[in-house]
DNA sequence: GGTTAATATTGACGCTGTCAATATCCTCCA
DNA sequence: TGGAGGATATTGACAGCGTCAATATTAACC
């Protein structure tokens, strides 16, 4: 250990941010807080105003890097070429349950807005461009259909964010897992898509 | 005013509850402290720990009640006779989607496991016979389905929840209110039920 | 009527977010 | 080179929170 550690901490942003990350991880979103943070990365309770003006925007930062990664794993996937159809509208739904279902106190955050700022214009920008890449999909996969777009992926979405929130609450445990061999969660995409072949 | 308050208020433990609520709808979750609702009822801010040991013991007294209400709205419906098959399936969705879309404070305690005791008999109680309710009618609506009924009463859950929670977030808010003249959630249940009559 | 259990109050503790005042250090320009 | 000023960090304070212990008041019952 050094015995006088440097005044400044020349890094202490990043710090912050990472030890935030690590601690809702480990203990979820209510450990996050100014406090806990400072005293992770070894700095007064006060310190971190210096570079987050307060707890929220401490956590809408954190959302914020979340949302883009979870955005660039979509663009990633979509990206490649030779894709089918189902491939391709499953990227969206299918990112979204990986991510929540590995990170599920971030995933949490991601929708508390009592925490987190959705006026944030990334967020606003990020969420957008997944919506409109669940649209975009769906009207190439049935681009006449007698459902609305919107309504197909505002029912996929919804869906999907819907499982992984109640099943971090505990609901469908035991039901989750297995049907018929297969995980739930692709039996359910089986069945939307479902719909979307039978129009 | 009376002048002399008496010691002991005589129905605490209903005003106690009473003054959350209150306090829940007004400003939300957080709102709902011990000292706020002791404040609420004039007494002070420890005379709650007599009636409920801990704030998550109130707030989880609240979610058994708020869920009992929803169960007996179902059930309500569900005893009616002479309803067709599809006003029967869409029973749960539709008491859930009202419920959470006008009391939204109170549908976001009901799903904020780090508040209240999920544990409670009485919510696993009311949560199984939902889910139970949901299956059936879905059993009797599509008795032989190629998708598993767990599978299709966990998406449309799923779905309704998702949409509920997310719309609260302010997603899908420009989007929401019409589509081709119907509400947006009389669509996705319209989607849904192609699924259903598609089989 | 007096004892006991139920109920309410007061005060304390450590935690939180946030602010103001102060201290330290870095940068950059004279 | 040195000194000024801005950026960054510390200390201390304040109010609000949940919770517990000690105490006071009242109700119920024998």
């Amino acid at each position: 250990m050094p015995k006088d550690k440097p005044f400044h901490h020349r890094n202490l942003k990043e710090a912050l941010h990472d030890a935030a990350l690590s601690l809702l991880d480990a203990d979820g979103v209510s450990a996050v807080t100014i406090r806990a943070v400072a005293r992770e990365v070894g700095v007064s309770h006060a310190a971190p105003v210096n570079h987050y003006k307060d707890l929220r925007s401490l956590l809408t930062a954190i959302a914020v890097e979340q949302f883009q990664t979870i955005l660039a794993d979509i663009e990633k996937q979509l990206g490649k070429s030779g894709l089918g159809s189902a491939e391709r509208i499953e990227a969206i739904p299918e990112a979204m349950l990986n991510y929540g279902l590995k990170h599920p106190n971030r995933y949490q955050l991601l929708w508390r807005r009592d925490l987190i700022d959705y006026a944030d214009p990334v967020i606003v920008e990020v969420t957008d461009r997944i919506y409109d890449w669940l649209c975009d999909e769906i009207q190439q996969a049935i681009p006449e259909s007698e459902f609305d777009r919107d309504t197909v992926a505002i029912a996929l979405w919804s869906m999907v964010h819907g499982y992984v929130d109640m099943r971090q609450n505990g609901m469908f445990l035991e039901k989750s897992d297995n049907v018929t061999g297969l995980p739930r969660q692709r039996a359910m995409l089986d069945l939307f898509r479902a719909v979307l072949g039978a129009n």
